[in-house]
DNA sequence: AACATGTATTCTGTATACAGAATGCAGAAC
DNA sequence: GTTCTGCATTCTGTATACAGAATACATGTT
Protein backbone atom coordinates (compact mmCIF):
# COMPACT_ATOMS: atom_id res chain seq x y z
CA UNK A 1 0.00 0.00 0.00
CA UNK A 2 1.36 3.46 -0.68
CA UNK A 3 1.12 6.24 1.03
CA UNK A 4 -1.89 8.36 0.39
CA UNK A 5 -0.78 11.74 -1.60
CA UNK A 6 -2.51 15.00 -2.31
CA UNK A 7 -5.35 14.12 -4.89
CA UNK A 8 -4.52 16.26 -7.38
CA UNK A 9 -7.68 19.78 -8.03
CA UNK A 10 -10.56 17.69 -9.17
CA UNK A 11 -13.10 18.17 -12.05
CA UNK A 12 -13.89 21.98 -11.57
CA UNK A 13 -17.12 21.35 -13.28
CA UNK A 14 -18.13 24.22 -15.72
CA UNK A 15 -21.72 24.89 -15.32
CA UNK A 16 -20.66 24.70 -11.36
CA UNK A 17 -18.76 27.42 -11.58
CA UNK A 18 -21.23 29.73 -13.52
CA UNK A 19 -23.50 29.05 -11.11
CA UNK A 20 -21.21 30.48 -8.36
CA UNK A 21 -19.91 33.04 -10.67
CA UNK A 22 -24.35 34.05 -11.43
CA UNK A 23 -24.76 33.46 -7.45
CA UNK A 24 -22.30 35.89 -6.27
CA UNK A 25 -22.70 38.52 -8.77
CA UNK A 26 -26.47 38.48 -7.96
CA UNK A 27 -26.03 38.38 -4.29
CA UNK A 28 -22.91 41.59 -4.42
CA UNK A 29 -25.27 43.12 -6.49
CA UNK A 30 -23.59 43.62 -9.47
CA UNK A 31 -26.30 41.98 -11.12
CA UNK A 32 -28.73 44.52 -9.63
CA UNK A 33 -32.51 43.31 -8.86
CA UNK A 34 -34.96 43.64 -11.46
CA UNK A 35 -32.32 43.77 -14.10
CA UNK A 36 -33.23 41.61 -17.12
CA UNK A 37 -30.19 39.29 -18.36
CA UNK A 38 -30.18 36.73 -21.46
CA UNK A 39 -28.10 33.00 -21.14
CA UNK A 40 -26.19 34.52 -24.43
CA UNK A 41 -25.25 37.79 -22.71
CA UNK A 42 -24.29 35.59 -19.73
CA UNK A 43 -22.29 33.30 -22.10
CA UNK A 44 -20.14 36.36 -23.46
CA UNK A 45 -19.37 37.49 -20.36
CA UNK A 46 -17.97 34.82 -19.09
CA UNK A 47 -16.87 33.29 -21.99
CA UNK A 48 -18.77 29.70 -22.63
CA UNK A 49 -21.48 28.01 -24.41
CA UNK A 50 -25.08 28.76 -23.54
CA UNK A 51 -25.42 25.13 -22.33
CA UNK A 52 -23.57 25.54 -18.69
CA UNK A 53 -25.49 29.16 -18.19
CA UNK A 54 -28.44 26.78 -18.95
CA UNK A 55 -27.91 24.66 -16.52
CA UNK A 56 -27.07 27.10 -13.93
CA UNK A 57 -30.20 29.05 -14.16
CA UNK A 58 -32.50 26.04 -13.96
CA UNK A 59 -30.85 26.00 -10.36
CA UNK A 60 -31.25 29.65 -9.64
CA UNK A 61 -34.48 29.54 -10.80
CA UNK A 62 -35.18 26.79 -8.34
CA UNK A 63 -33.30 29.07 -6.08
CA UNK A 64 -36.11 31.54 -6.52
CA UNK A 65 -32.73 34.42 -7.35
CA UNK A 66 -34.14 34.59 -10.76
CA UNK A 67 -37.77 34.98 -12.41
CA UNK A 68 -39.08 34.14 -15.89
CA UNK A 69 -39.42 37.38 -17.97
CA UNK A 70 -41.67 35.66 -20.16
CA UNK A 71 -40.52 35.47 -24.02
CA UNK A 72 -37.68 37.89 -22.85
CA UNK A 73 -35.29 35.90 -21.05
CA UNK A 74 -34.94 35.84 -17.18
CA UNK A 75 -34.83 38.88 -14.47
CA UNK A 76 -33.00 38.93 -11.53
CA UNK A 77 -35.78 39.04 -8.60
CA UNK A 78 -36.43 41.88 -6.81
CA UNK A 79 -35.72 42.41 -3.22
CA UNK A 80 -39.19 42.96 -1.17
CA UNK A 81 -39.86 43.39 2.14
CA UNK A 82 -42.59 40.27 2.12
CA UNK A 83 -39.84 38.06 1.01
CA UNK A 84 -37.42 39.59 3.38
CA UNK A 85 -39.36 38.84 5.66
CA UNK A 86 -40.08 35.33 4.86
CA UNK A 87 -36.51 34.39 4.02
CA UNK A 88 -35.85 35.25 8.32
CA UNK A 89 -38.41 33.41 9.27
CA UNK A 90 -37.62 30.40 8.18
CA UNK A 91 -34.02 31.23 9.14
CA UNK A 92 -35.24 31.66 12.35
CA UNK A 93 -36.82 27.56 12.72
CA UNK A 94 -33.64 26.42 10.75
CA UNK A 95 -30.95 28.31 13.19
CA UNK A 96 -32.91 26.96 16.11
CA UNK A 97 -32.44 23.62 15.04
CA UNK A 98 -28.96 23.59 13.95
CA UNK A 99 -28.27 25.44 17.41
CA UNK A 100 -30.07 22.57 19.27
CA UNK A 101 -28.41 19.88 17.52
CA UNK A 102 -25.29 21.02 18.05
CA UNK A 103 -25.65 21.66 21.57
CA UNK A 104 -27.15 17.86 21.72
CA UNK A 105 -23.49 16.87 20.57
CA UNK A 106 -21.48 19.87 22.52
CA UNK A 107 -20.11 21.11 20.16
CA UNK A 108 -16.87 22.79 20.79
CA UNK A 109 -17.03 25.47 18.17
CA UNK A 110 -13.55 27.95 17.99
CA UNK A 111 -13.77 31.31 19.64
CA UNK A 112 -12.11 32.20 16.52
CA UNK A 113 -14.82 33.09 14.63
CA UNK A 114 -16.13 35.48 17.18
CA UNK A 115 -13.20 37.16 17.32
CA UNK A 116 -13.28 37.41 13.27
CA UNK A 117 -16.83 38.81 13.54
CA UNK A 118 -16.02 41.55 15.77
CA UNK A 119 -12.75 42.58 13.68
CA UNK A 120 -14.74 42.39 10.53
CA UNK A 121 -17.00 45.04 12.41
CA UNK A 122 -14.11 47.31 13.65
CA UNK A 123 -12.78 47.18 9.98
CA UNK A 124 -15.98 48.27 8.64
CA UNK A 125 -15.84 46.46 5.32
CA UNK A 126 -18.96 45.40 4.07
CA UNK A 127 -17.82 42.02 2.45
CA UNK A 128 -15.95 40.56 4.96
CA UNK A 129 -18.36 41.16 7.96
CA UNK A 130 -21.25 39.34 5.73
CA UNK A 131 -18.39 36.89 5.22
CA UNK A 132 -17.94 36.34 9.12
CA UNK A 133 -21.47 36.19 9.91
CA UNK A 134 -21.81 33.09 7.43
CA UNK A 135 -18.72 31.68 8.81
CA UNK A 136 -20.12 31.45 12.02
CA UNK A 137 -23.18 30.21 11.34
CA UNK A 138 -22.44 27.63 8.91
CA UNK A 139 -19.97 26.03 11.23
CA UNK A 140 -23.38 25.45 13.72
CA UNK A 141 -24.68 24.08 10.99
CA UNK A 142 -21.94 21.71 9.76
CA UNK A 143 -21.80 20.95 13.62
CA UNK A 144 -25.21 20.19 13.40
CA UNK A 145 -24.25 16.99 11.32
CA UNK A 146 -27.47 17.19 9.23
CA UNK A 147 -26.68 17.37 5.69
CA UNK A 148 -30.01 18.18 4.91
CA UNK A 149 -30.10 20.88 6.84
CA UNK A 150 -26.83 22.46 5.33
CA UNK A 151 -28.08 22.32 2.58
CA UNK A 152 -31.23 23.94 3.13
CA UNK A 153 -29.00 26.68 4.91
CA UNK A 154 -26.94 27.16 2.00
CA UNK A 155 -30.06 27.83 -0.35
CA UNK A 156 -31.51 30.38 2.21
CA UNK A 157 -28.03 32.22 2.84
CA UNK A 158 -27.89 33.34 -0.68
CA UNK A 159 -30.84 35.68 0.16
CA UNK A 160 -29.60 36.62 3.65
CA UNK A 161 -26.42 37.67 2.07
CA UNK A 162 -28.59 39.87 -0.74
CA UNK A 163 -30.61 41.18 2.44
CA UNK A 164 -27.49 41.75 4.73
CA UNK A 165 -25.56 43.40 1.53
CA UNK A 166 -28.52 45.66 0.83
CA UNK A 167 -29.35 46.48 4.52
CA UNK A 168 -25.75 46.76 5.76
CA UNK A 169 -24.57 49.68 2.87
CA UNK A 170 -27.64 51.77 4.72
CA UNK A 171 -27.07 51.17 8.43
CA UNK A 172 -24.64 50.38 10.95
CA UNK A 173 -24.30 46.77 12.11
CA UNK A 174 -26.56 46.18 15.49
CA UNK A 175 -23.41 46.49 17.80
CA UNK A 176 -25.06 43.41 19.87
CA UNK A 177 -24.57 40.88 17.36
CA UNK A 178 -21.53 39.07 18.44
CA UNK A 179 -22.54 39.47 22.09
CA UNK A 180 -25.35 37.60 20.80
CA UNK A 181 -23.01 35.02 18.59
CA UNK A 182 -20.79 34.15 21.57
CA UNK A 183 -23.71 33.52 24.01
CA UNK A 184 -25.49 30.90 21.77
CA UNK A 185 -21.46 29.28 21.67
CA UNK A 186 -21.51 28.83 24.73
CA UNK A 187 -25.15 27.56 25.20
CA UNK A 188 -23.67 25.27 22.44
CA UNK A 189 -20.68 24.08 24.28
CA UNK A 190 -22.49 23.40 27.48
CA UNK A 191 -25.02 21.07 26.27
CA UNK A 192 -28.23 23.57 26.70
CA UNK A 193 -30.23 22.41 24.20
CA UNK A 194 -32.69 24.65 24.79
CA UNK A 195 -30.86 27.70 25.67
CA UNK A 196 -29.41 27.21 22.25
CA UNK A 197 -32.19 26.76 20.06
CA UNK A 198 -33.73 29.72 21.71
CA UNK A 199 -30.81 32.09 21.59
CA UNK A 200 -30.98 31.28 17.52
CA UNK A 201 -34.38 31.71 17.23
CA UNK A 202 -34.31 35.26 19.11
CA UNK A 203 -31.16 35.94 17.11
CA UNK A 204 -32.89 35.74 14.21
CA UNK A 205 -35.61 37.81 15.75
CA UNK A 206 -33.78 40.50 16.40
CA UNK A 207 -32.15 40.59 12.93
CA UNK A 208 -35.59 41.00 11.36
CA UNK A 209 -36.57 43.43 13.53
CA UNK A 210 -33.65 45.37 12.84
CA UNK A 211 -34.10 45.09 8.91
CA UNK A 212 -37.61 45.60 10.26
CA UNK A 213 -36.82 49.50 11.22
CA UNK A 214 -34.38 49.95 8.26
CA UNK A 215 -37.11 49.75 5.91
CA UNK A 216 -39.99 51.76 7.65
CA UNK A 217 -37.07 54.23 8.65
CA UNK A 218 -35.85 53.66 4.57
CA UNK A 219 -39.29 54.57 3.14
CA UNK A 220 -40.20 57.40 5.51
CA UNK A 221 -37.09 59.26 4.29
CA UNK A 222 -38.22 58.61 0.63
CA UNK A 223 -41.34 60.22 1.27
CA UNK A 224 -40.54 62.68 3.31
CA UNK A 225 -37.72 64.14 0.67
CA UNK A 226 -39.01 67.00 -0.14
CA UNK A 227 -38.91 68.54 3.39
CA UNK B 1 -63.19 44.65 -23.04
CA UNK B 2 -63.34 40.90 -23.85
CA UNK B 3 -64.85 38.21 -21.83
CA UNK B 4 -62.05 36.59 -20.00
CA UNK B 5 -61.80 32.53 -21.43
CA UNK B 6 -60.01 30.00 -20.70
CA UNK B 7 -56.40 30.23 -21.19
CA UNK B 8 -54.96 27.44 -23.29
CA UNK B 9 -52.89 24.64 -21.81
CA UNK B 10 -49.61 26.11 -21.73
CA UNK B 11 -46.06 25.41 -22.65
CA UNK B 12 -45.61 21.53 -21.34
CA UNK B 13 -41.55 21.94 -20.97
CA UNK B 14 -40.19 18.59 -20.86
CA UNK B 15 -37.70 19.31 -19.09
CA UNK B 16 -40.10 19.58 -16.21
CA UNK B 17 -42.08 16.55 -17.27
CA UNK B 18 -38.82 14.80 -17.23
CA UNK B 19 -38.06 16.00 -13.50
CA UNK B 20 -41.68 14.80 -12.46
CA UNK B 21 -41.56 11.72 -14.43
CA UNK B 22 -38.39 10.87 -12.68
CA UNK B 23 -39.28 12.09 -9.57
CA UNK B 24 -42.16 10.19 -9.02
CA UNK B 25 -40.48 6.70 -10.43
CA UNK B 26 -37.62 7.04 -7.92
CA UNK B 27 -40.60 7.86 -5.20
CA UNK B 28 -42.53 4.75 -6.27
CA UNK B 29 -39.41 2.84 -6.26
CA UNK B 30 -39.66 1.52 -9.81
CA UNK B 31 -36.47 3.02 -9.74
CA UNK B 32 -35.24 0.96 -6.86
CA UNK B 33 -32.30 2.76 -4.54
CA UNK B 34 -29.24 1.86 -5.36
CA UNK B 35 -29.56 1.21 -8.89
CA UNK B 36 -27.17 3.00 -11.40
CA UNK B 37 -28.76 4.80 -14.41
CA UNK B 38 -27.55 7.00 -17.33
CA UNK B 39 -28.69 9.60 -19.40
CA UNK B 40 -29.14 8.11 -22.23
CA UNK B 41 -31.20 4.91 -21.04
CA UNK B 42 -33.77 7.51 -19.71
CA UNK B 43 -33.59 9.68 -22.39
CA UNK B 44 -34.51 6.15 -25.02
CA UNK B 45 -37.35 5.06 -22.41
CA UNK B 46 -38.40 8.49 -21.70
CA UNK B 47 -38.36 8.96 -25.71
CA UNK B 48 -36.34 12.71 -25.40
CA UNK B 49 -33.07 13.97 -25.89
CA UNK B 50 -30.32 13.60 -23.04
CA UNK B 51 -30.52 17.96 -22.60
CA UNK B 52 -33.92 17.27 -20.53
CA UNK B 53 -32.34 14.64 -18.96
CA UNK B 54 -29.03 16.46 -17.72
CA UNK B 55 -31.64 19.75 -16.62
CA UNK B 56 -33.84 16.96 -14.57
CA UNK B 57 -30.88 15.45 -12.85
CA UNK B 58 -28.99 19.02 -11.59
CA UNK B 59 -31.99 19.07 -10.17
CA UNK B 60 -32.22 15.62 -8.51
CA UNK B 61 -28.80 15.90 -8.21
CA UNK B 62 -29.69 18.88 -6.16
CA UNK B 63 -32.51 17.33 -4.41
CA UNK B 64 -30.58 14.45 -3.04
CA UNK B 65 -32.44 11.55 -4.76
CA UNK B 66 -29.74 10.87 -7.34
CA UNK B 67 -25.63 10.63 -6.18
CA UNK B 68 -23.16 10.38 -8.75
CA UNK B 69 -21.97 7.20 -9.31
CA UNK B 70 -18.41 8.43 -10.23
CA UNK B 71 -17.48 8.22 -14.31
CA UNK B 72 -20.36 5.25 -14.34
CA UNK B 73 -23.29 7.69 -14.52
CA UNK B 74 -25.62 7.88 -11.44
CA UNK B 75 -27.17 6.07 -8.89
CA UNK B 76 -30.40 6.14 -6.72
CA UNK B 77 -30.01 7.51 -3.44
CA UNK B 78 -30.25 4.74 -0.86
CA UNK B 79 -32.74 5.15 1.76
CA UNK B 80 -30.47 5.12 4.85
CA UNK B 81 -32.24 5.19 8.68
CA UNK B 82 -29.77 8.45 8.96
CA UNK B 83 -30.85 9.94 6.11
CA UNK B 84 -35.01 9.07 7.06
CA UNK B 85 -34.21 10.62 10.91
CA UNK B 86 -32.12 13.53 9.24
CA UNK B 87 -35.88 14.23 6.77
CA UNK B 88 -37.70 14.27 10.15
CA UNK B 89 -35.94 16.51 11.74
CA UNK B 90 -36.26 18.73 8.78
CA UNK B 91 -39.95 18.57 8.76
CA UNK B 92 -40.80 18.50 12.28
CA UNK B 93 -39.63 22.28 12.46
CA UNK B 94 -41.08 23.36 9.09
CA UNK B 95 -44.51 21.44 9.84
CA UNK B 96 -44.15 23.33 13.24
CA UNK B 97 -43.51 26.24 11.48
CA UNK B 98 -46.20 25.69 9.02
CA UNK B 99 -48.94 24.43 11.63
CA UNK B 100 -47.87 27.70 13.60
CA UNK B 101 -48.15 30.57 10.79
CA UNK B 102 -51.85 28.95 9.16
CA UNK B 103 -52.84 29.34 13.11
CA UNK B 104 -52.26 33.34 13.02
CA UNK B 105 -54.34 33.02 9.83
CA UNK B 106 -56.89 31.40 11.36
CA UNK B 107 -56.85 29.29 8.44
CA UNK B 108 -60.00 27.42 8.09
CA UNK B 109 -59.37 24.31 6.05
CA UNK B 110 -62.07 21.80 4.69
CA UNK B 111 -62.81 19.07 7.15
CA UNK B 112 -62.83 16.89 3.55
CA UNK B 113 -58.78 16.41 3.83
CA UNK B 114 -59.60 14.07 6.79
CA UNK B 115 -62.58 12.33 5.33
CA UNK B 116 -60.60 11.94 1.82
CA UNK B 117 -57.71 10.45 4.91
CA UNK B 118 -59.85 8.24 6.78
CA UNK B 119 -61.10 6.94 3.56
CA UNK B 120 -57.72 5.81 2.44
CA UNK B 121 -56.74 4.58 5.39
CA UNK B 122 -59.85 1.87 5.20
CA UNK B 123 -58.95 1.64 1.59
CA UNK B 124 -55.73 0.36 2.25
CA UNK B 125 -54.31 1.27 -0.66
CA UNK B 126 -50.93 2.56 -0.01
CA UNK B 127 -50.83 5.03 -2.96
CA UNK B 128 -54.00 6.95 -2.40
CA UNK B 129 -53.11 7.17 1.32
CA UNK B 130 -49.65 8.98 0.80
CA UNK B 131 -51.34 11.40 -1.39
CA UNK B 132 -53.97 12.04 1.10
CA UNK B 133 -51.15 12.39 3.35
CA UNK B 134 -49.64 14.56 1.47
CA UNK B 135 -52.68 16.86 0.46
CA UNK B 136 -53.51 17.53 4.07
CA UNK B 137 -49.85 19.16 4.95
CA UNK B 138 -49.43 20.99 1.37
CA UNK B 139 -52.46 22.58 2.48
CA UNK B 140 -51.44 23.68 6.27
CA UNK B 141 -48.18 25.03 4.36
CA UNK B 142 -50.41 26.88 1.57
CA UNK B 143 -52.09 28.32 4.44
CA UNK B 144 -48.76 29.66 6.18
CA UNK B 145 -48.65 32.09 2.89
CA UNK B 146 -44.77 31.85 2.74
CA UNK B 147 -43.52 30.70 -0.11
CA UNK B 148 -40.24 29.29 0.85
CA UNK B 149 -41.99 26.99 3.41
CA UNK B 150 -44.01 25.71 0.35
CA UNK B 151 -41.11 24.99 -1.65
CA UNK B 152 -38.88 23.32 0.63
CA UNK B 153 -41.61 21.26 1.64
CA UNK B 154 -41.98 20.37 -1.72
CA UNK B 155 -38.03 19.39 -1.28
CA UNK B 156 -38.83 17.33 1.36
CA UNK B 157 -42.16 15.74 0.44
CA UNK B 158 -40.11 13.63 -2.16
CA UNK B 159 -37.72 11.92 0.50
CA UNK B 160 -41.00 11.60 2.72
CA UNK B 161 -42.90 9.64 -0.40
CA UNK B 162 -40.03 7.33 -0.40
CA UNK B 163 -39.69 6.78 3.25
CA UNK B 164 -43.35 6.15 3.81
CA UNK B 165 -44.03 3.73 0.72
CA UNK B 166 -41.23 1.74 1.83
CA UNK B 167 -42.41 1.91 5.35
CA UNK B 168 -46.03 1.15 4.71
CA UNK B 169 -45.63 -1.80 2.81
CA UNK B 170 -44.41 -3.40 5.58
CA UNK B 171 -46.00 -2.31 8.37
CA UNK B 172 -49.76 -0.99 8.85
CA UNK B 173 -50.13 2.89 9.04
CA UNK B 174 -50.75 4.00 12.60
CA UNK B 175 -54.32 4.20 13.55
CA UNK B 176 -54.09 7.51 15.19
CA UNK B 177 -53.12 9.55 12.32
CA UNK B 178 -56.12 11.03 11.14
CA UNK B 179 -56.88 11.95 14.80
CA UNK B 180 -53.25 14.28 15.31
CA UNK B 181 -54.40 15.36 12.11
CA UNK B 182 -58.02 16.69 12.63
CA UNK B 183 -56.63 18.04 16.70
CA UNK B 184 -53.90 20.05 14.53
CA UNK B 185 -56.82 21.61 12.05
CA UNK B 186 -58.84 22.25 15.07
CA UNK B 187 -55.88 24.20 16.46
CA UNK B 188 -55.10 26.07 13.21
CA UNK B 189 -58.71 27.00 12.60
CA UNK B 190 -58.99 28.68 16.41
CA UNK B 191 -55.96 30.15 16.13
CA UNK B 192 -53.83 28.54 19.19
CA UNK B 193 -50.58 29.28 17.59
CA UNK B 194 -48.64 27.61 20.32
CA UNK B 195 -50.66 24.65 20.42
CA UNK B 196 -50.64 24.01 16.32
CA UNK B 197 -47.34 24.31 16.43
CA UNK B 198 -46.59 21.83 19.05
CA UNK B 199 -49.48 19.45 17.59
CA UNK B 200 -47.18 19.20 14.02
CA UNK B 201 -43.79 18.71 15.84
CA UNK B 202 -45.36 15.59 18.18
CA UNK B 203 -47.16 14.61 15.25
CA UNK B 204 -43.67 14.08 12.92
CA UNK B 205 -41.87 12.48 16.33
CA UNK B 206 -44.27 10.02 16.53
CA UNK B 207 -43.85 9.04 12.84
CA UNK B 208 -40.38 9.10 13.33
CA UNK B 209 -40.58 6.85 16.23
CA UNK B 210 -43.15 5.08 14.55
CA UNK B 211 -40.27 4.36 11.47
CA UNK B 212 -37.61 3.35 14.28
CA UNK B 213 -39.50 0.57 15.59
CA UNK B 214 -40.11 -0.34 12.27
CA UNK B 215 -36.69 -0.41 11.32
CA UNK B 216 -35.08 -2.09 14.38
CA UNK B 217 -38.20 -4.84 14.05
CA UNK B 218 -37.14 -5.48 10.54
CA UNK B 219 -33.45 -5.82 11.30
CA UNK B 220 -34.54 -8.50 14.20
CA UNK B 221 -36.40 -10.45 11.78
CA UNK B 222 -33.75 -9.90 9.12
CA UNK B 223 -30.83 -11.70 12.13
CA UNK B 224 -33.10 -14.34 13.33
CA UNK B 225 -34.17 -15.79 10.14
CA UNK B 226 -32.96 -18.51 10.66
CA UNK B 227 -34.07 -19.46 14.64
C1' DA C 1 -54.75 59.97 -35.23
C1' DA C 2 -55.74 55.42 -33.39
C1' DC C 3 -56.00 50.77 -33.88
C1' DA C 4 -55.19 46.40 -35.80
C1' DT C 5 -52.44 43.27 -38.31
C1' DG C 6 -48.28 41.31 -40.33
C1' DT C 7 -43.40 40.83 -40.06
C1' DA C 8 -38.83 40.84 -38.10
C1' DT C 9 -36.19 40.11 -34.19
C1' DT C 10 -34.85 37.91 -30.10
C1' DC C 11 -34.69 34.48 -26.99
C1' DT C 12 -35.37 30.07 -25.19
C1' DG C 13 -35.66 24.94 -25.37
C1' DT C 14 -34.30 20.67 -27.65
C1' DA C 15 -31.45 17.86 -30.52
C1' DT C 16 -27.17 16.41 -32.34
C1' DA C 17 -22.06 16.27 -32.46
C1' DC C 18 -17.64 16.06 -30.30
C1' DA C 19 -14.04 15.61 -26.91
C1' DG C 20 -12.32 14.26 -22.42
C1' DA C 21 -12.43 11.24 -18.21
C1' DA C 22 -13.18 7.01 -15.85
C1' DT C 23 -13.85 2.23 -15.77
C1' DG C 24 -13.33 -2.62 -16.95
C1' DC C 25 -11.22 -6.12 -19.57
C1' DA C 26 -7.60 -8.49 -21.89
C1' DG C 27 -3.10 -9.64 -22.68
C1' DA C 28 1.81 -9.61 -21.36
C1' DA C 29 5.37 -10.04 -17.93
C1' DC C 30 7.04 -12.13 -13.83
C1' DG D 1 -1.26 -18.02 -11.01
C1' DT D 2 -0.92 -13.14 -10.11
C1' DT D 3 -0.13 -8.47 -11.16
C1' DC D 4 0.70 -4.64 -14.03
C1' DT D 5 -0.08 -2.11 -18.25
C1' DG D 6 -2.49 -0.62 -22.35
C1' DC D 7 -6.68 -0.44 -24.99
C1' DA D 8 -11.50 -0.33 -25.86
C1' DT D 9 -15.78 0.98 -24.13
C1' DT D 10 -18.97 3.88 -21.89
C1' DC D 11 -20.53 7.84 -20.04
C1' DT D 12 -20.64 12.57 -19.05
C1' DG D 13 -20.00 17.57 -20.04
C1' DT D 14 -19.68 21.25 -23.46
C1' DA D 15 -20.40 23.29 -27.88
C1' DT D 16 -22.98 24.11 -31.93
C1' DA D 17 -27.18 23.89 -34.77
C1' DC D 18 -32.06 24.23 -35.39
C1' DA D 19 -36.89 25.13 -34.60
C1' DG D 20 -40.65 27.19 -32.08
C1' DA D 21 -42.67 30.93 -29.10
C1' DA D 22 -43.08 35.54 -27.57
C1' DT D 23 -42.34 40.32 -28.12
C1' DA D 24 -41.65 44.77 -30.46
C1' DC D 25 -41.91 47.44 -34.39
C1' DA D 26 -43.59 49.09 -38.58
C1' DT D 27 -46.97 49.39 -41.90
C1' DG D 28 -51.58 49.74 -43.53
C1' DT D 29 -56.48 50.73 -42.66
C1' DT D 30 -60.50 53.16 -40.80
Amino acid sequence: MMKRIAPVTVAPDLADQVYQAILDAICEGTLAAGQRITQESLAESLSVSRQPILQAMVLLKRDGLVIDAGGRGVMVAPLTVKHSANVYQMRSVLDGLAAREAARRRANLSLDLIQAGRFATESGDLRSLIEADLAFHRAIYEAADNPLLVQSAERHWSHIRRIMGAMLSHAEARESVWDEHETMLNAIASGDMKTAQQCAIVHCELAEESLGNLLVAEQSTTHRRKV
